[in-house]
DNA sequence: GCCAACGTTGGC
DNA sequence: GCCAACGTTGGC
């Protein structure tokens, strides 16, 4: 296995059908689902140890924490057909402070990430600067 | 709940 | 290969 610097990386979920609660009640969950060519190379992109945000869509348009890339590189199980991507995360830390969807939109430093010009893509790669700087706003 | 934005599909 | 129609996502 190549190893290298952990990147970053930002995903949607809807909490009504899976939130931030649910993985931590199952202690790691599996990242399946996806159907947009976008994002499947993100996910084929991650590896064990990067981070992700993880983010309340519809709901709450929120980041709520952060998790981290367990395993990398499946096949997504709910996909006959075996082309799809998924990973399996963990929660690693919830923010004190969620960061808000306004919030984002409100630092400029952070008008161009993936989130904010893509708004449909539910799996967006996150730069160590945007990283870093939603890091801080979460800890208020 | 509505609708704009965007991705995908399918007819030609 | 184009593009109109359709379906889905996600902010509001």
């Amino acid at each position: 296995m190549t190893s290298r610097s952990p990147q970053y990386w930002l995903m949607k979920s809807e909490p009504f059908k899976y939130g931030w609660d649910d993985l931590v009640a199952e202690g790691e969950g599996t990242w399946d689902g996806v159907r947009n060519y976008q994002a499947r190379n993100n996910l084929a992109a991650m590896q064990v140890g990067d981070q992700a945000f993880f983010y309340h869509s519809r709901e709450g348009l929120e980041i709520v924490g952060i998790c981290t890339i367990s395993v990398a590189g499946i096949i997504d199980p709910t996909d006959e057909t075996g082309k799809w991507a998924a990973v399996k995360v963990k929660p690693a830390e919830k923010f004190a402070h969620p960061v808000t969807l306004v919030a984002i939109k409100a630092e400029p430093r952070l008008a161009d990430m993936q989130l904010i010009r893509q708004s449909r893509l539910s799996v967006s790669g996150v730069t160590p600067e945007e990283w870093q700087v939603i890091c801080a706003m979460a800890k208020g």
